[in-house]
DNA sequence: TCAAAAGTGTTATAGGTACACCCATGT
DNA sequence: ACATGGGTGTACCTATAACACTTTTGA
């Protein structure tokens, strides 16, 4: 039988056979946190099948053989939404030996940022269901999901700060105010409101519209809209907010 | 034979046998920077086996069955140096489609900065040589090494701001100029000296000794310490280094 | 006494923080 | 007229950057 004599030991007699090392998998799982008028959500499924029956996980799934891995994050999120194009992007890869009771299988956690509405609306049909959790009330998570859930927290708390994915759950045009809640629900911190709005507007990637907000019981805010081609610029030479 | 229908794909007819999903494999590639005297090298190995035999690639193995991946990366490094419990962390999991020629093998980049000195004494007697390559001088890799290289040191500059991974490469007492090299080089940038020193000595973590240099045919620096209770303290608080 | 690097001081400017105040709208 | 949130201005304070200057050693 072929066997796999592990290169950097020299000293070491034993050798495992290198079929040993093929009877391993990896999944992808994916972290969709959801933003709506200051809540953060999280997008949960309930397992259908053992192990883990009933829990409630993060959506994931094993990578086809011939599948890239963002490629897999990818569709995961795209059969859970209707949204297309949505970037989803590498967070870390855990894979204790334990981790998954039926063999060894490490998973490669994806964040997302996206806007909750956007549910498919083939999600009801499955035999597992998908449903929005506050991030205030998380039921138990199956396998290490909890974890990985509190280590993409941070991560989403680092990338809002350095990419435009709070783009995606504004609307086309928004208020500043709005886009002072997104930093404010996802940092959990306030800010001072001149303070914020001198600092945003000097960066120039919000442009100011000539609309105004209608029916509401006080002042009309000012609409602004995002210069995503400035932004880019921006974060090419290194930008990130401070707050 | 058993298959695994996927999970997420209702509408999907086609399922794949199982088996197909265990017919991979996962390694873990070590990038390990060593710094000396305003020197960034890079530990790398030369192949002795096929695939791309005789190129230089990042020091990997392959996981074993019951082996942590943290676990993995220690280990790999433990057997190029003499150094003992160095901090080494994931940085991101590589694995497209076809990045290795015999399968299906993704792999998990791991980043260390260390003392180059420090190198095993048994390395050479292995069929693959180990060697300490200069930043500016990095030969052809292997499989997609390069890539991960690159996308490594961005990830060092980024941690070199918020952990205190520099300590490592430093002597137990060292004077502000040494501290301020380390992160001139790795940063690939200079800073004004008074500046630097004066942001330094602010927070407090670099404790000042009564010793001085000897023998140097310049004015005698003063040696400092590194208090790292403080370090965490500050660390735990968000601190992180904004040159 | 000179070169070399250590170490300190000065100044102008920019930026952050806290807070007060006025404005436009619906009820 | 008043409650509500939008929007702006100011005054203080701290941080930063650029640069000049003094100090201590070996040769």
């Amino acid at each position: 039988m072929k066997t796999y004599q592990p290169r950097l030991l020299q000293d070491d007699l034993y050798s495992i056979p290198i079929d040993e090392f093929f009877k391993s998998a990896f999944s992808v799982d994916c972290v969709i946190f959801g933003y709506h008028e200051c809540e953060l959500k999280i997008l949960l499924i309930q397992r259908g099948t053992e192990p883990y029956e009933n829990y409630w996980a993060l959506p994931g799934d094993l990578v086809y053989p011939n599948e890239d891995l963002d490629t897999a994050a990818s569709r995961i999120l795209n059969d859970l939404t209707t949204l297309t194009n949505i970037p989803i992007k590498q967070v870390k890869t855990f894979g204790k030996v334990d981790r998954h009771p039926l063999g060894r299988v490490i998973t490669i956690a994806y964040l997302a940022l996206v806007e909750p509405a956007d549910l498919a609306p083939h999600a009801s049909s499955w035999a597992s269901q998908t449903q929005w959790h506050s991030m205030n009330d998380i039921p138990q998570l199956a396998f290490d999901h909890r974890e990985i859930l509190d280590v993409s927290l941070e991560e989403l708390k680092t990338r809002i700060l350095q990419e435009d994915i709070w783009h995606r759950v504004l609307p086309e045009k928004f208020t500043l105010t709005q886009f002072q809640e997104v930093f404010e629900t996802i940092l959990g911190k306030a800010f001072d409101k001149g303070n914020f709005r001198k600092k945003v507007v000097k960066y120039k990637f919000l442009r100011k519209l000539a609309e105004a907000q209608t029916n509401v019981s006080h002042r009309p805010s000012l609409l602004y809209t995002f210069d995503a081609n400035r932004f880019q610029e921006m974060k090419a030479n290194g930008f990130s907010f401070d707050f």
